[in-house]
DNA sequence: GATGATTTGTACGTATGTATA
DNA sequence: ATATACATACGTACAAATCAT
């Protein structure tokens, strides 16, 4: 989409999301309006706006007059979260395997195999974002651009307490190995195959992160 | 939950989103601050702030200096939507086919008996909230609070292109059948069925909404 | 439990950007 | 094309609620 001259609140608050998304800001921080406004060099208008529409997509809590925080959840609530995240996933590559076209399925092995060259480097830092394409890519050639979104948005939310999710070189490489079971069956065109693997591989993340977060303590 | 101390932001945005589920604010209208304040009795600023809450949610469409729009929608994005609610909704069927509590159960059983004395004395305007309230039984006794509130955005973001759904008689009576399908499905525990049933359900209501609604022209 | 300090909630004014003549 | 009108974006001031003492 063409890039619309951005605003300062909207500026804000993706660079907020985004903190927060990457575990930046972590749950339970406080989003201070003055401070962030002179962060931001800006007057608190913009943040306060900023502030307000991170809480309805679920990245703050306010509290009337107490002032918004990261939320934090209980691990009863992650486990929910987790599996609502992998029940979309699975979908978006039920879509992917049904309704992918061949430029779609090229692109998805190419984010694939940069998901393997990292995890072979054995680079982290360098997995984290190619796992992140890997996933966009297929709720991207799914061809539902609202799945998409809706997904997307999902995983976002979840997203500040997976951090810790890639810690072992292990993790990486069967991450890797699910993948490629999920790339597979998305180009043969078998969509039970495909979500059942993907909902399987985000299962598996989920028990990965087990009780090490430091949101679930 | 408790009902928390509300702020005229909070008011105004919950009765705009409420207005635009149930189309008194149609796709395409303008919200203006100005008059908006107004009418609410307040500043611009708890309005601005109310209506960059919907911008977020996908209730309003911002144009950077330009003001917001409900949003209108091409008939193939509503079939996305569509689709995706109808997923969803599957899932939460299945959820509760494999989680309900008794309690839920009759929950489901009494919510559905409600829509159909309002079928059978073909009252449109004692379905549409019966209807809402047997698909909010269906996403609670889930026991999947996350679930719920994801798919009850869904729902409600499709809302405001549904008023045309329940506009014949017949329609009313298969909506009840297929109801009755669900509901006997998560009673007995079947999750494919109770997921397949629903699916369907939300299906047929899409392909009969056809091409009548006024925002798909 | 009352009072002051602090922070958020709301009002309003000005600047800036967009659309239209 | 330039100017004008208009609505929004942001800044600032004040009111109200919460928290700390």
């Amino acid at each position: 989409m063409a890039t619309q001259k951005q605003t300062a609140t909207d500026r804000i608050r993706t660079t907020l999301a985004d903190e927060i998304v990457h575990g930046v800001i972590g749950p339970g921080v406080l989003l201070d309006e003055a401070s962030l406004a002179q962060r931001f060099q800006v007057s608190r208008t913009p943040v306060r706006e900023a502030i307000r529409q991170l809480e309805v997509i679920g990245f703050a809590t306010a509290r009337p007059h107490r002032g918004a925080v990261v939320p934090l959840f209980t691990p009863d609530k992650l486990t929910e979260m987790f599996l609502v995240m992998a029940e979309m996933e699975a979908l978006c590559a039920r879509y992917a395997a049904l309704y992918a076209v061949p430029e779609g399925k090229a692109k998805l092995k190419t984010a694939h195999e940069i998901c393997r060259d990292a995890a072979e480097a054995g680079d982290i830092e360098l997995y984290y974002p190619a796992n992140f394409r890997f996933h966009e890519t297929v709720y991207e050639i799914g061809r539902n651009e609202f799945l998409a979104e809706v997904t997307l948005g999902v995983r976002q939310r979840v997203a500040p307490f997976r951090k810790a999710q890639f810690r072992s070189f292990g993790r990486l490489k069967l991450s890797v190995e699910e993948h490629e079971r999920v790339v597979n069956a998305i180009i043969e065109g078998d969509a039970d195959a495909a979500a059942r693997n993907m909902r399987d591989h985000m299962l598996e993340v989920r028990s990965s992160v087990g009780e090490v977060s430091p949101a679930l303590r």
